[in-house]
DNA sequence: CAATTTTGTGCCACCGATGGCAAAAAGCTA
DNA sequence: TAGCTTTTTGCCATCGGTGGCACAAAATTG
């Protein structure tokens, strides 16, 4: 391995001080115009870049960002990751990874530690855990730097980055409405996690506004997994009548609720239109394609990182007046019709 | 944020010196016991952890490891980041991940960045990545700790860690031919990469003990993806004669011949049987769930961190004898069957 | 033109660990 | 008990930067 040149190296050979190259390296205004671009000189004629471990010792920073989840099917996982690094690199960032688990009793402990076991400068938190109070209690008393992804807006803008998921599923509504559905049935996510219940609130608003009423027994709880999409599509098919459309948490569950209608021969979309929620992978590969509401994940992640380093570096008006709310939209494939006989 | 403890705070109060403390930490053998259990009395008390920023600075480690991969739809992104973690985190290791660009230019360059400005004490490569021999030879020649997962052994056991994908391709072979089929079509992934190769020859050669060949027309390159799926599926069933079974590289791909299959009325598993490879969380979500390859995916994640971390400690005969080779698995599902009228 | 302010630059202590070396303590031998 | 190993332990330089402070040079002012 070719040996890395130190910063005394290059003060040696610019003819200045360590303390000067730092300067420069740092950004820090008092260094005079030539010094400056000689030094910079030096520095690329070497390949000079700074060691972190040092300059983290140093500056009690460590330039490495914390990306805490939990996400069973983490589909949209490297979306993620591609998205905060993509912001990440040219400030000189890097990005650790902590999976973890949302229920586990030690959660709180398990990431604290983990940011000061690597000296994070800051962590992003994807949901469901980002929903976890007493977490972002946890970070901001540990003065950390952190942003949490969200359905909701529960925390200060700096610290947050929503998507609007309550508009989203109005939209959902609207157009289920507008395709003439009036029997429609719901399969929500555990009621435990916000963006569960935004989705509904928000998917039951849509629907009021053109007089329609989710019938109480027709909505039912499921956990985001395929097979709790199956079990919920079962009690909703498995019946003398039923809803002519449904609107599932996630397109996990609209898959599972493809499979039972499938098994009982019922048509989709002639018969009974499903839709989902994300637009993960599944969504465009089932059969028929599934209708259903993209997050704009990799933008999310941008905003989020650029939220994150900002506050980082002090700036945090700046973090505050980032972006922190986006809009999911309507995505309309296969899986969703007209209801037969009428034409409304 | 609480002051962390510092390893003279520690050293003061078990009333020895630093040196003594950082002996304990890190396992030196000339501790006393008593000296020993006193010190390590104070750490637990004091919740001490050491600085790792320092302790890199001090020891040229810095207890992160990388990870490098380029995967269009990383389904198993999380599995390799949780079972990589599942190992590391026992041993005081965390993950950094580097998405990249297989086909840049720039690749090589890239990654020893990366692997320099963090001060990583080693690397796993994923597929396809894994498959560049020059990044292999750069990482060699840089003298960093390495381990990459591919289908095949191009590297020294310590080094890697492979999935037997001739094999399971060649099991695939066996189970087809056991349905009774003959006029068999394989949709291949892109010939550059070793993974499709290994595939392609394992089930050719699987086929052949059968006395079966495939048809040189009903071998079509794909690229990986759902699109091309649909692409080369057009190209096999919108003939006369059409494959009364189809292998697909990937799941992606198989999900591509399902849709089309279904667009041309041509019932799977009755009329046509498709299996894909990897066992992706779409493979029992589309309709029929599809018949595939299941790779151990965890498995291989945990064998390339133990062999990663043992070359990194300087153990390079640990690190060899840690298994090197996994077996994926048939999964039968739905989307196979019997040769219609043939009954052997 | 001297006095004063405003840059620009250098010196050096410090961040929190590790590791070489020497000294002290303990264990053995004679 | 003196003399010699073998453990244990402590001192201190070191890793590669940052940041405070002092000082020199340049710009501004009276």
């Amino acid at each position: 391995m070719q040996k890395q040149a130190t910063i005394n190296d290059v003060a040696r050979i610019a003819g200045v001080s360590k303390r000067t190259v730092s300067r420069v390296i740092n950004g820090s205004l008092s260094v005079g115009e030539t010094t400056r671009t000689r030094v910079e000189k030096v520095i690329s004629e070497l390949k000079y870049s700074p060691n972190t471990q040092a300059r983290g010792l140093a500056s009690s920073r460590s330039y490495l960002l914390g990306l805490i989840y939990d996400n069973p099917d983490a589909l949209y996982l490297d979306d993620v990751q591609r998205g905060v690094l993509e912001v990440c690199s040219n400030l000189g960032y890097e990005l650790v990874v902590h999976p973890c688990r949302y229920r586990s009793e030690t959660l709180v402990q398990d990431c604290l530690r983990f940011m000061q076991r690597s000296k994070l400068d800051g962590v992003i938190v994807l949901p469901p855990v980002s929903e976890s109070e007493t977490l972002a209690l946890a970070l901001k008393d540990s003065g950390s730097a952190y942003v949490r992804l969200s359905s909701v807006a529960l925390d200060e803008a700096k610290h947050i980055v929503v998507s609007d998921d309550r508009a989203a599923a109005a939209e959902m509504a609207r157009y289920f409405a507008q395709l003439g559905h009036e029997h429609i049935a719901f399969i929500s996510g555990p009621q435990r996690y916000k963006s569960s219940t935004e989705r509904m609130e928000g998917f039951q608003l849509g629907l009021s506004a053109y007089g329609i009423k989710l019938r109480p027994d027709w909505i039912i709880e499921g956990n985001n997994t395929f097979e709790t999409g199956i079990e919920c599509a079962r009690q909703l098919l498995q019946v003398e009548t039923r809803p002519t459309a449904i609107f599932a948490n996630n397109d996990q569950m609209a898959a599972g609720v493809l499979k039972v209608a499938h098994s009982l021969g019922i048509k989709v979309p002639e018969q009974l239109s499903v839709a989902g929620f994300d637009d993960n992978m599944l969504a465009s590969r089932v059969i028929p394609a599934l209708t259903t509401i993209k997050r704009p994940v990799r933008q999310m992640a941008l905003l989020a990182t650029s939220k994150l380093i900002m506050s980082i570096e002090n700036n945090d008006k700046a973090a505050t007046n980032v972006a922190a709310k986006v809009a999911p939209t309507l995505v309309v494939r296969e899986s969703t019709a007209r209801v037969p006989g009428n034409s409304n």
